[in-house]
DNA sequence: CTGAAAGCGCTTACAG
DNA sequence: CTGAAAGCGCTTACAG
């Protein structure tokens, strides 16, 4: 009869919209939009719609997103809270709206609900791996942020080498705001001045613009350097040589988020049930992090290519 | 005092939600992602909040998602519509319901509102410049889709190449479910076999699949083969060379459409202004269509780099 | 100028 | 089992 019901008074009435609010740091970075992908796909199957927008990090733009979706009276909120943002994490405790933090965590906020990568466990494996493949003076690149999580990538990567390697991996932290300049400067003091033999790039965002400054300088990877990255990029494929990185369980993880956030819309008088979850990440690893071995095959192959 | 109205109630009396509704072929693809963010900023000045979503080029999906954004009661759409969905145009008219096209036009449904680039100016463009570095064997490397944008890409393309090369440029269309995998085959295949001396990618995704075949072929660009790109990418940095795109204006489309629709709503009994309008790109010129003399500089700098 | 009342389009508890 | 009525929280036209 063509008849559709306005979702407007229907909600009125029953005080619920079906809607999940989804705040990430940047839609139109791979990581989040994945996420935002199996995040929209998981809460479909409960009947659910998400409507979401990026923070940047900010702590005001996050503020002001929430209070939109709290105004559009969401049931629910998935959020990758940015620094100093821990004061949301009290009010909606207080108003008993719903949410769960994804790909963060807060020291002082230890009963918040989040979902995240085991990001201790994730720079372990990285640094393993360098040291199984020889590289001797490993350095990182992050982000000048006090993000739980990214202090936690620094510190299992700093002992992980202090065991390993007996000797502490250079650290080079930048500024978000002049990230392309910073890193312009970082790559060739890492290389000419503290001979790092590899670099760790601590992010996405960081790889994209790590990578391109190796691509404009024209440096054998991993001959020279070898790369390992945080995250997977389609990016990554356009670098000369193939770029090892550790792969999130994005969809297992998206996916625990809304099962976990839809129970406590539906069964608000159950204790709830996760506290902090971590999981899990995978290396992998492709020809930037293996040792000159593999370079020299490359080399072969160009030769091959080219007659 | 602390009190925020309920928008649901108030959206209840006045019949109004303050909300756009956009649907886009898909929020990771950076095209898109931007034209989001600037949709939202511009709607968000004129006090109205942005829901999106990607229908991935599928009509189902698209479909579904318009009358999710229906059912929400959003007072206007800005929508990337699929082929083979124009219907929607016809049902949205006769519901009143404000909306424009971006991104896309229908020869059968001319006299919907429509915002986007002058895709014939835009290949003419392209070719000009490849026809005046030299480049004499083009290849176009699009997508087996009826939309009218593309076409009027091949056509302007085509068209262009007979004008000033006397000849007819290589095409090749490929299908979206198998991009990956023909790109593999189409790349060889242009290179050994029909010997093009350059290449344009119709979309920023062709280019990510085309550019990173060329990447693991080791292909010297320009030496070997000119590129030219359609829309920005990040991820062009990463590349080896420095690659040449046709940028859009991506802010004052964004803007427009968003301006227009306002318009429509708050005013629905003026007669609507636009009914397509079209915005030149601008070619964005690096070192991957320009013509031998700048590869054997760009080789001079590998030497200093390595010395 | 102020304040009580009607009504937006649903859902749901309740009367018949 | 069926159907009329109340009420969700606003806005707005209207009475006082």
């Amino acid at each position: 009869m063509n008849y559709t019901p306005n979702q407007i008074a229907k909600s009125l009435k029953t005080n619920r919209t079906n809607t999940l609010g989804l705040i990430v740091a940047d839609i139109s970075n791979l990581f989040y939009s994945s996420i935002a992908k199996y995040i929209e796909e998981e809460a479909s199957a409960y009947g659910y719609q998400v409507i979401y927008g990026s923070a940047h990090e900010s702590r005001d733009r996050f503020e002001q997103l929430l209070n939109v979706l709290l105004a559009r009276q969401v049931d629910g909120l998935i959020l990758a809270i940015p620094e100093n943002a821990e004061k949301s994490i009290h009010e909606l405790t207080c108003i008993n709206k719903p949410f769960v933090v994804i790909d963060r965590k807060f020291k002082n906020a230890p009963k918040a609900p989040s979902i995240l990568l085991d990001n201790y466990d994730a720079s372990q494996q990285i640094v393993k791996h360098m040291a199984a493949n020889g590289y001797k003076r490993p350095g990182l690149i992050t982000i000048n942020r006090k993000l739980c999580h990214l202090k936690e990538r620094k510190d299992g990567f700093t002992t992980t080498c202090k065991e390993l390697l007996k000797k502490l991996p250079f650290v080079y932290e930048l500024h978000e705001e002049k990230l392309e300049e910073e890193m312009h400067h970082i790559i060739r003091r890492s290389l000419y001045e503290d001979k790092v033999d590899s670099l760790c790039f601590f992010t996405n965002k960081i790889a994209m613009a790590g990578l391109s400054e190796i691509a404009a300088l024209d440096v054998e990877v991993p001959g020279t350097l070898g790369v390992v990255c945080f995250d997977e990029a389609e990016a990554y494929k356009l670098f000369k040589t193939p770029v090892s990185y550790l792969k999130q369980p994005i969809e297992t993880m998206s996916k625990a988020a809304v099962s976990y956030l839809i129970n406590r819309i539906e069964h608000p008088k159950e204790k709830p049930s996760i506290t902090i979850k971590e999981f899990k990440g995978t290396l992998v690893v492709k020809e930037s992090s293996s040792k000159r071995s593999l370079s020299i095959v490359k080399r072969k192959n160009q030769h091959l290519v080219r007659s």
